[in-house]
This record gives structure tokens, C-alpha cells and sequence, in this order.
DNA sequence: GTTTATACCGAAAACGTTTTCGAAAATACT
DNA sequence: AGTATTTTCGAAAACGTTTTCGGTATAAAC
């Protein structure tokens, strides 16, 4: 039942630890009669090399940690799918951690990372995570990390994001385009940046085409677990206080389903009385009716991009080369779908 | 930037490393005073343990594997979730590994997961998967192995499973129950148990209640990325067959939605001519209109209890005593909902 | 004052691998 | 033949921790 080591092969050829572990790997000071001695026993006695011992010697896990404010998200799941993908391409595992939004557990998680000793952390900070001492503990300590969607910009290091600014921008003047002359906005709340830079998105395309901001037009929603919630009240309080927005701009598709939901129920019509435009582009939104227009945010891809950047930074660490951080911003794309038929 | 190590503690200090390491794990025989010392110059300079040292001397790396066949679902990620949230409160790191209902992938991932030395593998098996070799191999090793929902049977280690069959037998019996005389059935593959289960519990319901059991009635989808379309060509394929259809028990949601959709672009009302029922109770299903009456899968609970199951036979493991196998069989629930309002 | 018990400490081995460096053996060159 | 070169091997140190076991020093018992 004990695992093989290479002292047990090393005995049965009557060789040493050494050459055995030198033919394992094709060093060149060992004869081909012996590599293949050691290569065939290897073989035969199902030979796995100890990662702990390995990882003891060699300072690498080949393992990256990857803290993420939720799992059960379409967009999340993606880019955890994303990474994983690509990190079994170059031979790396992935450590899993969820933050909850919460900063303590994120410092709490990366605290644990750390002390694993993984090689790089790619993360997405919580929206209560205004303090970034935690993150620069693994830049002291010469750790690749990076950074997607919900970035530090006071963090020195990579970033994969998107320009929520320019697609909220695009996303409104969608809206402008087919028409509507009065368009709301459900907006998230003040610390992931990405609510504000969309906020401002919207507020830009209103004046780049002559129209008014109106900021009773504006309403907040603190995401979360209860976005749907929060966008069917948001959809209630916008009828009780305006008669006339013929358009809204959502934070994102769930609270747009939300408010979707209660204008249906309320005998709205969408997208005859009111149209809407959300962000994220979940499954969900091409399955609903009328199916949501929505900003397509590339989960996977960015999940995938965040890890080959971090393997960059890993490999350029490893050579003792200087390794720099830039910040990669993926493209959005608006889905237009029956939410906004004109 | 050299991390700290128990040398540097006892240099600083002029003591043995043996005493730095006993007076952070108190031993008893280490006076409170020189306890006093280690401790605080421990946490001055920050001192973490190396991980790879002591997992290769104690031979545990407190990390388990997870082998799941898709990570954006909102059943998986759910159980996901459920798995992080204890392992982190036992101090466990799950990894996670996507098989992609490949049975080739599965095996290779079990591989490297060994070869990783976890403490225990959580796994739902592909598919694809009908040769249980590298599952064996997990537990010839000795190492704690617990599967969920899709299970092999012949496995013998712990399983932590819903009754598909009884669940399947409700939701028919509730469409019964409502006054549905021609019952169909959109069912899975061959493949996954849980299918066969389902399409049992449907049949025996009707059987139970006296009804003809009428294989024409039931069509086969085979799951996977394209569920959705799959339930829009299966509904359009019964209408075609069939005009006198009134209920419809479906094998999962997504399915489900699809039909749906399906049949509201055909201008079939649900649920005045068709009820509906579906299984797992995706988020997604109290969502869309009308609302789609469901069997409540609990995901989350799943994986808490996989995961407690997995410590205790970690726990055993360790303590050298027999780790029995169980069988844990979760609650399910008939959710109902507007598509089967009668 | 001697013995016995107790409290405290440290040397050393072990976990399994990787890698450096020197030595031995085999081969090639005068 | 002797010398130089190449091939092939292994001893040993190192990674940082845990744990066993024996050894002092101090306190308690007689």
C-alpha cells in the first residue's frame, strides 16, 4: 500500500536515488541501457512522483488560488470555467475560494493562499473591499497576481476588464437610437467600480446626444442575492414617480429581469411601452420573453485571459525576469433581442 | 523577501528548532516563557509555516479534489458552493476540475488529483463514464472517495444521492392529481442512472393510477449544452404526434424552458393546455413566465453533506480506524408554480 | 547529601525529491 | 603505452518541518 519512491526503484536496480531520478527526467549524463531500466520499473510499479517532496524542493505548487465573490453566477462560473481550462493546459490546478463580497474573507482567503504557497492568485474583489493591504501582501512577496472585472486600480498589477463605460455608453445609445426620448437608469451601488463607470456610460450618452440627465431618473440597487427583488421595486417606485420613461438602462440582467417581471405583471408592455437594456448577457436572458437586449460580457474569455497572463507572470518570475503588469480590456458586445424592438 | 522559517526564529532567539516548533504547536513540555518568545517573534516577523515541508512530514496537504462534469450549471455550482463553504470551515482547499462528461478527462483528472495527494475526492461522475478502473484506483489507495448525484452503483464508497425515482413519481402524481389524463415525458440519455430513475418514478405513477403507460409518449433528449433546444424540438415532435397531450413531466428545467418557449411561439397556453412540470428548480424557473412547477434539487445542501461525509472518513483514515461507506438519500421537494395551475 | 521526580531543552532522524560536484569507468587520441 | 577526453554514476547537501528520545538542570523527597 506504500506509495513507490524513487529509493524503492533505486534498490531493485541496485542503482542509486540519484540516477534514477536523473532518467526519469532525460539528464543527459545517464546511458540509454539505464534510462530504460528505470523508465520500464517506473512504469511497472506505477511510479508517482511526491508532489509534496517535489514542491518542498522545487518552491512550486503548480497550483493558483482564485478568490471570487460568488460562485452560483453565470458570469462568475464562466470565468472560474474560463481559468480552470487553461490552467489544465499548462499543467496547474486551481484552488477555489468565495468571498461572499465579504472583505474579511477575502483577506482571510488570500491569507490562506498564501500560506499554501500557491504560484499565483487571480482574484475579483468583493464590493466591500475598499482596503488593499491584503493584496499587496502577495505583491511583496513577488506572487503573480491578477485582477478581472471588479479591479483595485491602486493595485499595482494585471488587470483583465472590460470598458463597462464605453459598452453602458453604447447600451444607451441604443436606446437613443430606436428612439426613446426618456430613458431611466437602474444603477448598482457606490464601490464596485464598474457601477459608476456604467453609471457614467449612460449620463455621457444622454449629452453627447443633446438629452437632459435627470438624476430622479437614477435609481440604486445594492445587488447581491436579492438583485431580482430589488429590480421589481425599482420597476415599481420608476412608474410611481415617472409617467413617461419609454427606456431603461439596467445594471445588469438579473435586476433587469426583476423589473421585467413586475412591469408584466403591472401591465407594461415591453418593449411597446417601455424598453430595456441590461448587462451581463446571462443565459437566462435569451429564455425569458420578450428576451432581454443585453451587453455581452465574455466570462470564459476573460477567464481564460486571466490565466495566461498570470502563467506569464509566473514563468517571468521563475526565470528571475522582471515581470511587468498591463491591463487587457476585452471587448463588449450589445445582443439586441425583443426588449428593444421597435 | 525570503519567507521566515523556524531556523531564523531559533537563531534569533539562540534555541533548537525543535523548541520554536514545539512552543507554537504548545507542547507541554516547552516552558511559557520561551513559549511567550516564539510566539511573539513569530508573529513580528510574520512567520508562516511552510506548507510543502509539512505536508511531506505529515503526509496530509488538508486539500481535497473535486471532479464535476460542468461548472456553469446552476445545480453544480450550487453543490460547489456547498463543498467550499464546510471544507473551509474543517481548514480544507478544494480543487476543481471540469470533466466535461468526458470519461477520458475524468480518469486523467482522478490521476492527477492522486498524484496531487489530496486528503479525498468528491466526485460526480460523467456521462460518459461506464468503467470504474480510475475510481478503484482511488480506493485501493485508501483514500476517502465520496460521490453525488451521478453515482456508479458498483463503487463501493459513500454516495450522497436524491431518490430521482420517488421524486419523479411525485411530480407525475401531481400532474394526476390536477386532472391531467395524458401524461408525456421528455426524459435523458441511457446513460446517467438518474434518467432511468426518472422515467421509472413516471411510469409507475402512472401505473399506479390506473393509466395506460404509453411509450410514444416518451422522447428522449440527450442533455448536455444544447438541453434548450433539445426541449423546443421535443415539444414541436409531440405536437406533431400527438393532440391530446395535457401534461408533460420533463426530465430537467432547462428542457423544460425550452419547451415552453417552444410552445408559447406555437401558441399552446400553459398551463391551460399543457402543464408542466420539470426537475431541479433552477433559479431561472421562478423567473420566467408563467413560472415553471418543479422538483427542488438541493444542491447546496449536497454538498455540505458530501463534504461531511468526506471528513469523516479523512478523520477515520487518519486515525487508522475502518471507514464505513454510507448511503446518504437527501429530501426533494414538489415546488408548484404557475405552469401547472389548474 | 543522596536519590527520585519533574520541567525544560536539543540532537538527530525522517519525509522524498532535486541538483551540484567530484570520482570512476570507458573511450579516444598521441 | 600513457595521456586526454568523454560518459556514466553516486555521495551528499538541501528544502523546512515534526517527533522521538535522551540529557541536563532544577525542585522535591527521604
Amino acid at each position: 500500500m506504500k506509495p513507490v519512491t524513487l529509493k524503492e526503484i533505486a534498490e531493485q536496480l541496485n542503482i542509486s536515488v540519484t540516477t534514477v531520478s536523473k532518467a526519469l527526467k532525460d539528464y543527459p549524463d545517464v546511458s540509454k541501457k539505464t534510462k530504460g531500466l528505470v523508465k520500464e520499473l517506473a512504469k511497472t510499479l506505477n511510479y508517482k512522483p511526491n508532489t509534496f517532496a517535489v514542491n518542498l524542493r522545487t518552491k512550486e505548487s503548480k497550483t493558483i488560488g482564485l478568490v471570487i465573490p460568488v460562485i452560483v453566477h453565470h458570469f462568475f462560473s464562466n470565468v472560474i470555467k474560463g481559468i480552470i481550462s487553461q490552467a489544465e493546459k499548462k499543467g496547474y490546478l486551481v484552488i477555489i475560494l468565495q468571498s461572499n463580497e465579504s472583505y474579511e474573507l477575502e483577506k482571510k482567503h488570500i491569507g490562506l493562499l498564501l500560506s499554501q504557497r500557491v504560484d499565483g492568485i487571480i482574484i475579483s474583489i468583493a464590493n466591500g473591499t475598499a482596503d488593499f493591504k491584503h493584496l499587496n501582501d502577495v505583491i511583496v512577496q513577488e506572487k503573480p497576481l491578477v485582477m478581472f472585472d471588479k479591479i483595485a486600480k491602486l493595485v499595482k498589477c494585471s488587470k483583465i476588464i472590460i470598458d463597462d463605460r464605453k459598452a453602458a455608453y453604447t447600451a444607451t445609445q441604443h436606446l437613443i437610437d430606436i428612439g426613446c426620448k426618456r430613458i431611466a437608469h437602474f444603477r448598482g451601488g457606490l464601490l464596485p467600480q464598474n457601477s459608476i463607470d456604467r453609471f457614467l456610460g449612460y449620463k455621457q450618452a444622454l449629452i453627447d446626444n443633446g438629452m437632459a440627465y435627470d438624476p430622479t431618473l437614477v435609481y440604486i440597487c445594492e445587488l447581491g442575492d436579492k438583485s431580482f427583488e430589488e429590480g421589481k421595486q425599482n420597476a415599481r417606485q420608476l412608474l410611481h414617480d415617472h409617467d413617461n420613461v419609454d427606456g431603461i438602462f439596467i445594471n445588469t440582467d438579473l435586476v433587469a429581469i426583476g423589473a421585467m417581471t413586475e412591469f408584466k405583471a403591472l401591465g407594461v408592455k415591453i418593449p411597446e411601452d417601455i424598453k430595456i437594456v441590461g448587462f451581463s448577457n446571462w443565459f437566462m436572458s435569451s429564455v425569458i420573453s420578450p428576451t432581454l437586449t443585453t451587453i455581452d460580457q465574455p466570462g470564459y474569455k476573460m477567464g481564460k485571459t486571466a490565466f495566461k497572463q498570470l502563467y506569464k507572470e509566473m514563468k517571468a518570475i521563475k526565470n528571475k525576469k522582471p515581470k511587468k503588469s498591463t491591463i487587457i480590456t476585452l471587448e463588449t458586445a450589445l445582443v439586441k433581442r425583443e426588449s428593444t424592438k421597435s
